[in-house]
DNA sequence: TTTTTACCTGCAAACGTTTGCAGATTCAAA
DNA sequence: TTTGAATCTGCAAACGTTTGCAGGTAAAAA
């Protein structure tokens, strides 16, 4: 049915169901009591056991009986009960994702990428958020634990400061892979970019560019990969070009904290650099306070942010920054944990995946 | 968290919790072999029935039985099998959350909200997208019945015609609430807003502010969102302004779409007017055409969006749009859905929620 | 003819809980 | 002493599946 249709279907749907309902109606009742494999069995005059066997398509069953039952089933409106099914076998078919926010356009696609795999691959994902706070982030784990998740996904808080509680359900045996914001001293999967390498690339570009002096608005060092940015703004620095002491301007990861960094540079007397910001949102109010003080951007100051949030290209100008390939590390992150839930292949905990970034350079610089 | 306010079932998962967090590696090896209440009666000399009551708080069990049990458990690491629980007891403390794309802001915060709420309440939400896919939205929304989730929140995907899907469940008795994008020919409770209210209030805004002519950028109108907010701009016009016409371009719901729209606009000669856009993106996409057609914002031509997602406030000009607020949204539903899965108070499935908008006025107008 | 093979089916025991029912104990009141 | 209430505990049956085992048939091989 096309969208243009629409409004004819809607003005004739409550006769439809109402329609419906009337076909509905002996079913109804029925349905209303949970219909089970032996509401089956006793119609077509087998054992539970053997329409458990055809349903599920085991060889030892005939081809006809199993095409009777089937029928049969679709005719009753039977629907298998997952909860039963999960305690026989005793795993269930659900992932368990903890992100810090899922507003956060990052894990929002993330999520997406994780959802789409493991959608594809017959899992559910259930979802919780950190909000960045360690109690509640091992809150989570623990009830997911309970959940009997087949295995989980987790991006850890900022302020996780004890890898205890992972410990602890890793060995249980909890299946577990980390993506983005890692633990380090864990033997798991993990998924990242290389922090380092990518603000390096970034440092590079921008000396190459013509800036001369290059400063970095860093975030919390208490997270990897803030620190890790910072290491490579340096490293970068220190490798091409050992005239220039790095300047470091140290802070929260919100937009407030740009626009104070920038602030403060410029009373410090600097007028002409480049600007290197922990991620996007620094970056944007590093510009906004920039264009307040109507300094030239990119001619008097570049800038360059970290994430390629939707908004880095709406605004204006337009803000060179680096894309972290949000969806395909939430995809890989689903793909490593079902292939480790699955036993599959040449699985190996050690691994230690690091997805390329892509610097996208806009007006920015 | 406080227990006190907490169900029941919340109040077991802390206490079991606490179970797991001080009694690690001692547990360990046992832990491998998953732990039950039978081990705990054995451990304790009591049967099974009373080991279930004495961890449940049953009256009938004495205090210091209880504490004895309880200190069994704690000893060998005892977690409750959640799945067996709900089997016995035929329901399970998920909610099922249904959205057309998690990344989308607008959706990633009502999800944070619901998120919010469900955690407070001992609920563990389950999500799935349909990427405005009707098919993909029934395969979810049957994939969550079969998981027997306590019940569902969703908004309907762009493609979704028919409500046969929702009613099938709704039968069953299935409780189910909409948000934003609602379904109108069901009765369940809904929560969104007054989308024709809100769109009256921009262009009466808008007339106000001066313009004299004022077009609006429409979206699909299979969806009852656009159809409102187009349905409100024409009833003020018609209310407020005799002498014009509705001038209307209808699209899609994307940047390019008012990219597009703009073009059109000024090649049939308009050079002066404000623009109602039916969404945020739309209305950036026109700010982007017209800053290349060096149209001045908003003296010449002024723009409204709608949604308030961050890219408006980062712009410039910063546009001005209407706040839907989502994550109260998303809360509120949540509220709902938990009253009816408890059958708290006066819940009442006619229930037909409409959330206050709040027009933001920035530099676009 | 007997044996083997392949194919088909059912019984009943799990999986880890909760809970109705009944039996047992204690203590106070009659 | 008996009665009744209050308190405490266990048996066993659910909840809806899956699955090992044993037993059955028919057709093919010996």
């Amino acid at each position: 049915i096309k969208p243009e249709e629409l409004p004819r279907f809607q003005a004739h749907l409550e006769e439809e169901l109402h329609i419906l309902d009337h076909s509905d109606e002996a079913i109804t009742a029925l349905e209303a009591e949970q219909i089970t494999i032996k509401n089956i069995a006793s119609k077509v005059n087998l054992s539970v056991s053997t329409v458990s066997r055809a349903l599920n398509d085991h060889p030892d069953i005939h081809t006809k009986t199993k095409k009777l039952v089937r029928e049969a089933a679709s005719e009753l409106g039977y629907n298998p009960n997952i909860i039963a099914r999960n305690l026989k076998s005793s795993r269930s078919n659900q992932i368990g994702v903890i992100v810090p926010e899922i507003r956060h356009d990052f894990f929002a696609n993330a999520i997406s990428g994780i959802e789409e795999v493991a959608y594809q691959n017959g899992y559910t994902i259930i979802i919780a958020q950190s909000n960045e706070q360690q109690e509640r982030e091992i809150i989570n784990l623990d009830s997911m634990y309970l959940h009997r998740v087949a295995g989980i996904i987790v991006s850890i808080s900022q302020t996780t400061t004890s890898s205890n509680h992972f410990k602890r359900l890793l060995d249980k045996g909890v299946k577990m892979v980390f993506f983005d914001r890692v633990c380090n001293d864990l033997k798991t999967p993990r998924i990242h970019i290389d922090d380092m390498e990518s603000s390096y690339e970034v440092v590079k570009y921008l000396l190459g560019k013509g800036y001369r002096k290059v400063v970095h608005f860093a975030g919390p060092q208490s997270l990897d990969i803030c620190k890790n940015r910072q290491l490579g703004y340096e490293k970068a620095l220190k490798d091409l070009r050992t005239d220039y002491e790095p300047l470091i301007f140290e802070g929260g990861m919100h937009e407030s904290d740009g626009y104070k960094h920038v602030t403060d540079l410029i009373n410090s007397g600097i007028s002409s650099c480049a600007i290197f910001a922990v991620n996007d949102p620094v970056a944007v109010g590093a510009i906004k306070r920039l264009k307040e003080l109507n300094i030239k951007v990119p001619d008097q100051i570049g800038i360059v942010g970290f994430s390629n949030n939707p908004i880095t290209e709406m605004i204006s100008p337009s803000l060179t920054t680096v894309d972290q390939h949000s969806f395909e590390m939430g995809r890989q992150a689903a793909e490593i944990l079902i292939d480790e839930i699955e036993g599959r292949n040449d699985f190996n905990s050690e691994l230690d995946i690091k997805l390329d970034t892509e610097l996208i350079i806009r007006e920015s610089t």
